[in-house]
DNA sequence: ATAATATACTACAATAATGTAGTATTTAAA
DNA sequence: TTTAAATACTACATTATTGTAGTATATTAT
């Protein structure tokens, strides 16, 4: 129920230029804007960029923009391109060899609430969040 | 989406105790059966016995049992006392200051898989496994 | 041309999480 | 009284995650 600190970032870059998505953004400027280290930022938009979600400008006045539409840009994808779903997919217990043909006892419950998180992640995307409300972040 | 090994042992621990729940199990069995090192599986035994889960039995042909009853023993519960549910509790995002009041756009969204989960831990005992079952682990 | 901004590396530092080692003491069955 | 198994510490080792530093090169507006 937690996510990294990548996964965090990523959704937390995507989700503001969404903001504006027309815009073209500065890896400077977001590092300003999202209190995330200068470095750490830069290696997630190369990881952003590769995986297609985000096209680099560069030369002067260049930045980072989206490469596709909004409603194209699953979450699930997003950390998929940083890390990997599978990461956050594990059996509750840590057994390896869990699974639903050999379930640990905890598990019908566990897939319960992984799917909530799994679904909800595969089925949203950066067009569906209502920027127009009051969010502060 | 995942628990840390500590809430995981923890939960690997009591449920196979649960499994025989009138039983006296010493750590040494303890760590034999569940791939846990010993002195990390002790560490939490005294965790476990601090927060009233199990009672331990010294000396000799001593060990561990519980302390109360299956459906006393809530899942959150067992968390909060090796390290705290609401270090799965924060904001998708990472914002610290993000709250219902305050919230980052992902919130609602986020709040209700967070839900899920929290309700679940909340709401489930150990009595609520079927131990029956064929269950590996 | 210069300046701002990007890419692409490599390497190291700091912190947090997990795991291991050791030593001394207490308890209670046999 | 001996012994197995507990408590209660302290300290260190390893690994993973997160964050920082530096250097070289490419691109494009001005």
């Amino acid at each position: 129920m937690r996510l990294s600190k990548t996964s965090e970032y990523a959704l937390r870059i995507l989700s503001f230029m969404a903001k504006e998505p027309e815009l073209l953004y500065s890896a400077k400027f977001l590092v300003e804007k999202l209190n995330i280290s200068d470095k750490y930022l830069r290696r997630l938009m190369t990881n952003l960029t590769k995986s297609g979600f985000i096209r680099s400008a560069q030369g002067r006045d260049g930045g980072y923009s989206f490469a596709k539409k909004l409603n194209d840009i699953v979450l699930a994808d997003i950390i998929n391109s940083v890390e990997g779903m599978e990461k956050y997919m594990g059996c509750v217990l840590g057994f390896d060899q869990c699974s639903d043909a050999n379930p640990c006892v905890m598990h019908s419950t566990w897939v319960n609430v992984r799917e909530k998180f799994n679904e909800t992640f595969q089925n949203k995307t950066l067009a569906d969040f209502n920027f127009d409300e009051i969010n502060k972040f």
